[in-house]
DNA sequence: GATGAATGAGTCTTCATTCAT
DNA sequence: CATGAATGAAGACTCATTCAT
């Protein structure tokens, strides 16, 4: 993976270039963006943006690894230390804050998954399912001693991502039956979450 | 709208056709699939199947119909004369029976929903969130009731939507993960679910 | 190599596409080539005949695997049974009058060598070479008879194919030097390849 | 045209690129070759190239007029002195030898033939033509002197460049039928074509 | 009802060339 | 001299839709 040097001008196209592709290929998946609708949305010409990435799909590429590595990381984060409850009921939160502050990267996730994710696969496959095999061995163990409710650990962690990701990729519909409110469902998700999780979790 | 009569022939050709645009549209999203695909796997030429379906999007309109009428069935369900644990309970059951039966279909909805639903806000923000503000208000009079424990019945919802029809849309991610097993997932994922929801439902 | 049955419609548009494409690659080589000249030159809209063919390329190797099947004809009917300078003097007149008669042929073909035969290596390794060392174990024999002189048969059948082609393939340079007679230099080129080959093969 | 004094860096900088053009010209065709290309084989910037040669046509026209230059030198030495059979022989030699010493010089030249010789129909009619007549006349003399058997000269001419240049032009195809043989055709061709012309031009 | 034929409007991508430093 | 950046013009190919029979 010889990464080239790049000029400063080159990482900041290339930045501005990424944020447009996101902001078009989260809205309408890979095959509806369309390289015209990313190059306007980032104040370029076409051929200069592909001057920057190669091809359209170069662009997905590029996103949808720069979104795994940083996708995880609260899920890295819990901790074999901590409280079982207070570490999950922790991931939840952060996971949630991650769907409010990054939706668009979670409906990015979303569309491609739900197309089959042709283009990660492998990282599916490989890396995403050893980091969630490696934490899933965690709670078993805790739920193994008692500490949190017997349960499947990876079927927690799908309702986990489930339930917080609703948030962001089903967006128009939460807004759609919780109209007219406006972003405080966010905070009323959190509360329903947390108790939500904590009773499920805490042994009877 | 006058509902033109239809032929038997022709009440077959729009069965098979739309058959094959479930298929295609909900594995390569509306802008992803195209009408020779759709042709093709209906056995039909083109021109003709657009002699029963004016456009692509009618096409896609008629399944999205088709669909919110079928789709919200489990919801109706909800008995307030039940238990109200056992009640919910039933509709996660059906949620993720219909998960499990028709993940095309879901697919279908979630593509529509995370492209910002352009098709059908209409439709969610009228007879969908009527039936969803029907039904919470019974949740919300349970909980009220110290029939169940003590949460916001949209959210709660929102999570049995999330948690169940996570295993059709995200199906691909689920079997990446929980690989080499093969379909015993959705027996471990009711369980899972059954067990979760009691919990969490259940006045400690 | 199941071939489509086609209309007598298609077969027409079929025809009059590759005779525009002919003329086209013969002139211009592949890359020069463009869909566009050729469109104009069949009198067709571009994605018409891109529903004929479904890419340049499959045009250009239509007309090549027409071209290879007739092109080594003259050489087929060299034969075993005829006196051996007579034969071979008919070989180089068959061979001339091709050159003058499909002379965009020829040049399709030279072009396509000259640029390493991308699309064709493999027909001139099988079939070519096969029907030529059959056709140079007769010369060879011929030769080790005394019935022609000695010489090497492969290099006897290079030196037809140089000299019969040069006046399709440099055509302009040929027209250039002569200038200004017209057309007449075929028949003094069909003599002067005559006497030739008559000196040359004859048994001194 | 005033020529610009050039520096030696300069012109070994215009060197490396016509060497770099030469080589992918030769085997693309002009259309065919990008500036991509030329700018990677001669190890540099592209706008550094053009700095040298204005335009990929500047580059092709250089190329072109250096080899007329010395394409022709072995007609040049064609002796009135020497003897007649034998001139011509060490003529179809040196020819052959350039083929081989410069195979790519000759496609280049073929290429640009084929393709109706858009860039050099002026310097063929023009300095080609005159070299070439002038040589005809002389083997006209030798021919009309009974020295050489009867033939038209321009057509010998025209055939020598074909025999020859065809090892060049055509080297796929000729190894492609002569496989698995190596380099020593061009041995076997000039012992061919010495016997061969040998007795096309030695009177009865 | 059914289909072969046709096409206008895209859509991605390439490429020679120019700009700015 | 040299190069990173930029682009207008073109080019191959796609696709929903219409036409004609």
């Amino acid at each position: 993976m010889a990464q080239q040097k790049r000029t400063r001008i080159q990482e900041k196209n290339r930045a501005t270039i990424l944020e447009a592709a996101l902001e078009v290929f989260s809205n309408q998946g890979f095959r509806g963006a369309t390289l015209d609708q990313i190059a306007t949305a980032a104040g370029m010409s076409k051929p200069n943006m592909l001057y920057y990435f190669r091809s359209k799909e170069a662009m997905h590429i590029a996103l949808l690894e720069r979104l795994l590595d940083t996708w995880l990381d609260p899920l890295r984060t819990l901790d074999a230390a901590g409280d079982p409850v207070e570490e999950i009921l922790g991931y939840v939160r952060r996971k949630l804050d991650m769907a409010r502050a990054y939706p668009r990267e979670s409906r990015l996730f979303a569309n491609e998954i739900v197309q089959g994710a042709p283009r990660i696969l492998t990282e599916i496959k490989g890396p995403l399912k050893a980091l969630v095999d490696d934490k899933a061995a965690l709670i078993a163990g805790w739920s193994a001693q008692g500490r949190i409710a017997a349960l499947d650990a990876h079927h927690l962690i799908f309702s986990i991502w489930a339930t917080t990701q609703h948030y962001a990729d089903f967006d128009v519909q939460v807004r759609g039956i919780l109209a007219p409110k406006g972003d405080a469902h966010f905070d009323d998700a959190a509360e329903f979450l947390a108790g939500f999780y904590r009773r499920a979790l805490t042994v009877g």
